[in-house]
DNA sequence: AGTCGGGTAAACATGG
DNA sequence: CCCATGTTTACCCGAC
């Protein structure tokens, strides 16, 4: 099918899609300095991070277990009949060439991601909460070694002490100070070594994460000696679903990072052997070490990290059996694979804004800021929700429910359910190739913070019809009009994958202009602009009520969309009645676009009975509606949300800005 | 099996 | 002539 022989068109050929440079973004430079001498200061510090861990652990903790494990398995079970019908056109996309798997190569990698074998919303899911699960590993493991790292300080010192003059002051400041200096050097390590480690993933284009044990690992590193706060703060996190396996007979642990990651065991192991502790992270290194010819970046502890998996082996060789089973290269393993790479490059990103966060902390803390600022940092994705969401309320009314709960959409509901999404999800519905199925007529909303960033940056054909995305590019103009070229902007801003074949898909815009009603070309003094015909596109869209019921139905349920939201989406629904305003209105951009958006997602949410979100196929997403996004920068992406309406709120204050979607891509942000 | 909407390809027209 | 913009036709696919 597709030739990819179309000559690039000029503009967009934005060749590395590759937005995700920011990793190594100089920012982060910056060392902590180190003045701060007060013990109060550390305690504050330790405190407020320790609180900030807290908050993300609890809220997450329970969800992530649960929604990995069935999220994974879901994906796992799933297969796609025909994912390889079409792998004629090899492209290799910067982004992708990357992370290199070792198993596929980049190529099929690439294949495989643009035939959406999974949809995006539940990469977004997956990759949400993995993130999440990093994120809280990560915290786990950073205040641990901290922690650690002063005790094991405190107890030289006061050795020191002992054998000197006690009670001299000066020994005390030196204490404090060197307390000090540890915590510092410790972030900086830790930093180093996520750094390290995030390399390594990327290199290997894997990373395995097991669901299920989320748990274990956490709590076998805690078991040290952990001081009471950090020992308070676990309790809090497990004791939810503590479980058993205390024993640390498997000190396996969620996140297969170490594995991969050389440094980091060596630096871990460095530690450890110093306080004779960290079970789980010697019971690492050995495993490296003494296993050496067996290890496998999908194998520890006798368990199968294969996402999803986690069959137990007795030995080296049953596993690899498995493997080779199990995991061989099928429609699954790669639809898997792929989603492991999405995994991968969000946790990228998302690592470099929670560096950057970490160091607006640090920075804030040591420079004693003066007035509680929240700080500006996205950290979009899971904890944006939880945490920075605040810089966004500062605006107005019409925020909804928009709760920090509310946000993702994907993410959070499923935490709830665990129920229903499975066999149906997964294995029935085949990956949707192209053809997301009929109802992307979805209204573009929602979501769209992470949708959006996850479409900007990931070669993944958005679920929408090019129609859907052209009303949409149109209507997110502040004039409601943009000329051709503005949309086609407006694509390959948005979408990496509209940064390829361009030929293709330029055709398709042209072509869905035309031949559609709800678009209506306008003479204007400098050429001609396009425009939506509402009405029109209201017309098309109730065809079909988005997808099966029941699928739908099934989705909602099992995104966690139980009743209570389907109730009040439906009541919201009723409450706006959602009178559609026609074709071209220019007016006051603000207030135009902001109804606007409302209504489309209202309309859509009402045409297609359950739309939003969750629409039929699995892996809709709702669309990324991306009002607005060109001016946050940082921001947070937003929120999504289940229903339009948040989002819709959300976005509000944004919507006066409008600008020049010509320009460049200069708004993507910068991540 | 037929219909329908959507995606892709391509021919063709037009104007700069 | 080339290119961007539009229009139109044809064909394929998947959902219903």
């Amino acid at each position: 099918m597709m030739q990819e022989s179309g000559t690039e068109a000029t503009s967009n050929g934005l060749a590395n899609q590759n937005g995700g440079a920011s990793v190594e973004g100089g920012a982060k430079s910056a060392t902590p300095s180190v003045e701060v001498t007060a013990a109060d200061l550390l305690h504050l510090q330790q405190h407020q991070a320790l609180q900030v861990a807290r908050q993300i652990i609890l809220q997450q903790h329970q969800q992530q277990q649960q929604q990995q494990q069935q999220q994974l398995q879901q994906i796992t079970g799933r297969k796609s009949p025909k994912a390889n019908d079409k792998q004629q056109s090899l492209q290799v996309p910067v982004s992708v060439a990357m992370m290199t798997p070792q198993v596929i190569t980049p190529q099929q990698m690439q294949q495989i991601l643009q035939q959406q074998v999974l949809s995006p919303q539940q990469l977004q899911v997956l990759l949400q909460q993995q993130q999440a699960l990093m994120l809280q590993q990560q915290l786990q493991e950073f205040y641990k070694k901290q922690q650690e790292q002063l005790h094991l300080q405190l107890l030289q010192q006061q050795q020191q002490q002992q054998q000197q003059h006690a009670g001299s002051k000066q020994n005390k400041e030196q204490q404090v100070s060197a307390q000090q200096l540890a915590f510092q050097q410790q972030l900086l390590q830790v930093q180093q070594v996520q750094q390290q480690h995030l390399l390594n993933l990327q290199r290997q284009g894997l990373l395995t994460i097991q669901p299920g044990q989320t748990g274990l690992p956490l709590h076998s590193l805690t078991q040290g000696m952990i001081p009471a706060e950090l020992q308070q703060l676990w309790k809090e996190v497990t004791n939810a679903h503590v479980k058993e396996e205390h024993n640390h007979n498997n000190g396996h642990r969620g996140l297969d990072l170490s594995s991969p990651a050389p440094p980091k065991n060596t630096h871990l192991n460095h530690h450890a052997s110093s306080n004779g502790q960290y079970m789980s992270h010697k019971r690492e290194a050995s495993t490296h070490e003494d296993h050496s010819h067996h290890s496998h970046p999908l194998y520890g502890h006798g368990v199968c990290k294969w996402p999803g998996c986690e069959a137990v082996f007795d030995d080296f060789y049953s596993f690899l059996k498995h493997l080779n089973n199990e995991h061989a290269l099928d429609d699954r393993s790669t639809a898997q694979c792929r989603v492991q790479m999405q995994v991968v490059q969000q946790l990228e990103l998302q690592l470099a804004k929670d560096k950057e966060r970490l160091q607006a902390m640090m920075t804030h803390l040591h420079v004693k800021s003066t007035e509680p600022k929240n700080t500006p940092q996205p950290l979009n994705l899971v904890s944006n929700v939880t945490l920075s969401k605040s810089a966004h309320s500062a605006s107005p009314p019409l925020s909804l429910p928009q709760t920090p709960t509310t946000p993702t959409a994907p993410l959070t509901p499923l935490s709830q359910t665990h129920s229903v999404i499975t066999a149906n999800s997964l294995h029935g519905v085949g990956p949707m190739r192209r053809r997301y199925s009929d109802k992307y007529n979805m209204p573009i909303s929602p979501d769209l913070s992470q949708n959006k960033e996850f479409y900007m940056n990931a070669e993944v054909r958005p679920p929408f019809t090019y129609a859907s995305l052209i009303r949409q590019a149109i209507l997110e103009s502040p004039e409601k009009q943009l000329t051709l070229n503005e949309v086609y902007n407006w694509f390959t801003r948005m979408f990496a994958y509209f940064r390829r074949n361009a030929a293709t898909w330029k055709n398709a815009v042209r072509h869905n202009l035309s031949l559609h009603k709800c678009f209506v070309r306008v003479e204007n003094v400098k050429g001609a602009v396009w425009t939506v015909d509402e009405l029109e596109f209201q017309k098309r869209r109730p065809q079909k009520i988005s997808g099966s019921p029941n699928l739908v139905k099934n989705i909602q349920t099992s995104l966690g969309y139980g009743p209570t939201l389907s109730a009040a989406f439906q009541a919201s629904m009723a409450e706006n009645n959602i009178p559609l305003y026609t074709t071209g209105s220019i007016g006051s951009p603000t207030l135009h676009s902001l109804a606007h958006a409302f209504r489309e997602e209202m309309n859509g949410a009402m045409d297609h009975g359950n739309s939003n979100g969750s629409d039929s196929s699995p892996g809709r997403s709702p669309l990324p509606a991306m009002h607005h996004i060109k001016e946050e920068p940082l921001d947070p992406e937003d929120h999504e949300g289940p229903l339009s309406l948040v989002t819709t709120a959300n976005h509000s204050p944004d919507f006066d800005h409008h600008r020049d979607y010509d320009d460049e891509q200069g708004h993507d942000d910068m991540l």
